[in-house]
DNA sequence: GTTGCTGCTCAACACACTGTTGATTATAGT
DNA sequence: ACTATAATCAACAGTGTGTTGAGCAGCAAC
């Protein structure tokens, strides 16, 4: 591949994210974008149709790589009685794929962000959460609501979490963040469940 | 007041939310806008200065029209040890609320929704279960994790399990979705801030 | 009902951004 | 060093914006 192409590309996409956080997409001008970018207008047709293609382009990278990042999720060690003192490796990988692209998912994540990033990232954690709701109800156990709106619940309180970390600051390591998930998968699993009558 | 100025004002307003679960925010033209209310598009900025001053003040309708809607929650009757059969009066005020502007809400908090107007809702939200948070935390309930990251867990659980309701089609009523809620909360207040240890 | 006030319509305006084109320059890969 | 091709630049029509002024229409008060 040509080298300066690359290049257009990179400068490209950390233009689009880092005016997103100045003034929010709609507010960007092609011209804005290739300024600060440092690259002519023109240049900018020959890569993409529109602002909407370098949007999705940027987007498709993040969630391959994040799902290219994390290894599986193993249910068995989640579902343990003992309260882990061990992150769950996967969330782990999760955690500092998002740490070291913190500055973008906190753009998209963000009241500056872009709705269908997120629900894109829910869906994807939803396949997780629901993966471990089916082996539950495998083995007897009664979810207090409908399916779906428990894994809602648990996809939304995950990613709230995400996107608190990245808006106040990052001031706890993605270990720490991946224990207090892991912890709280693991709540759910062996109390949750059991004490919450279904309705 | 003018009956024209209300009904002008009021079409601009369905207008611009119809349109945005049709197309997005951004590929909304002052002009479609106004042909779709009814109206000359010149008469858009006699109310208007542009797009997003209409946008916000239909949030702060919303957002204004459902904390006038819901009384004040009650804490004691949360914490109560029984499983609740009735669903928090607040909480059944609130989904009363949404339900009968779902079509708003559902666009706004959906995947061509406002972001902005997510966070505000949430922001809201979290008050209450702050204040629940902090009732608790006096009564020496310690908490599995730095509350900032709890209460951001629960809001986001919340919020999320109404925009699973609305994007579902509504298809339970909104005395079932306040006692599910109403039951995740006691919950948490009961068991969950006992049996997870802090870490 | 007539009158007067004012909200709405309509056409026109300059301005900004878009998406495309063709000719030219710069540069990465061999 | 040569060549292919990426990037630059100026110009273009097309579309949306936000504003203006003159005229029309309809609500309200009497």
């Amino acid at each position: 591949m040509d080298v300066r192409i690359e290049r257009t590309r990179q400068s490209l996409m950390e233009a689009l994210i880092t005016l997103m956080g100045e003034k929010g997409f709609d507010n960007i001008s092609v011209a804005n974008l290739t300024a600060r970018a440092g690259c002519n207008r023109g240049t900018f047709y020959l890569h993409y149709k529109d602002k909407d293609e370098l949007l999705r382009e940027i987007e498709e990278d993040l969630l391959h790589g994040l799902v290219a990042q994390a290894g599986p999720f193993s249910l068995q060690r989640v579902s343990a009685d003992q309260p882990p003192a061990e992150p769950e490796p996967a969330l782990l990988d999760v955690f500092r794929y998002l740490a070291a692209h913190a500055d973008a998912f906190r753009v998209l994540l963000g009241q500056r962000g872009d709705p269908a990033f997120l629900a894109r990232l829910k869906a994807i954690m939803r396949q997780n959460v629901s993966n471990q709701l089916a082996w539950f109800q495998a083995r007897g156990q009664q979810p207090p609501m409908p399916h779906d709106f428990l894994s809602a619940y648990l996809t939304s309180a995950h990613v709230g979490v995400i996107q608190h970390w990245l808006e106040s600051g990052m001031k706890y390591s993605p270990e720490y963040l991946a224990l207090l998930m892991t912890r709280m998968a693991r709540f759910w699993a062996s109390s949750a469940l059991q004490h919450l009558l279904p309705l």
